[in-house]
DNA sequence: ATTATGTTATAGTATGCCTATAACATAAGA
DNA sequence: TCTTATGTTATAGGCATACTATAACATAAT
């Protein structure tokens, strides 16, 4: 899976991260079981430090999207705590939706959205 | 219209000042037209620096939520660039989505929850 | 035995956030 | 007209976060 940093973004090294590596899980790219690359050895490829990965892979386990193993190195292994997802997502849709409604985006416009991202992850 | 502050939030003072103003006209609480407060005014009722009400009310007016008139202060004016607001939100559902994704949340649950909070523009 | 792993610690730099204070021209109100 | 409140701009300091750089350790694989 291939891993892309924009070091001009105001978004965070680690954030991009996180972001790529769980899109790459909703895409199917990798799957539960398989392994990221070493804490090490990513940030070797990407050209960054060793603790701006090791950072995004902590808060990837604390949200449950990895397990840290000795072993293995990261693992993907989904926590599937779905209430607490669909309790995040509820608040995030909030303030993204009430943009959009400002800007007169109507309910099926986001609809079609929605089903244009689900459609990627096939 | 009532704006509350969480200073333990890790989410910055100017951040959540945009976002119930984004919020506050999508739910119709203040509508075009409208004036908010000044700068001093709502710095000094929330209990903030003029500096950090300034930076919000900046960036609204950058993203075209509210324009900055000297006599009349801020006042609500959507600038309706909704192709670009349709692009912006297409990037942030992508990741949004793909979290949710991770954790089995299906397409119609989405649905489910645009629809619960687009309930809450009327 | 060597190598690579995750983990932890310390330290330095840079940037962003928030505050404090000050000053200015302009517009409204008395 | 005088006073007050406005948006705007400038400078500066404290603080937290982001990123990097080294270093060290025990553990597991080769």
């Amino acid at each position: 899976m291939l891993i892309e940093i924009d070091f001009n973004s105001d978004e965070a090294i680690y954030v991009q991260l996180q972001n790529q590596i769980i899109m790459g899980i909703a895409m199917n790219l990798i799957r539960e079981g398989d392994s990221l690359p070493s804490v090490r050895q990513l940030a070797n490829t990407v050209g960054i430090n060793m603790h701006t990965v090791n950072k995004a892979y902590a808060i990837l386990k604390q949200e449950g999207f990895i397990q840290l193993d000795r072993r293995r190195g990261a693992v993907i292994a989904i926590d599937m705590d779905k209430a607490r997802a669909l309790l995040e997502m509820r608040e995030q849709l909030r303030v993204l939706l009430a943009r959009g409604r400002c800007k007169d985006i109507s309910k099926e416009e986001v609809h079609a959205l929605v089903d244009e991202i689900y459609e990627e992850y096939r």
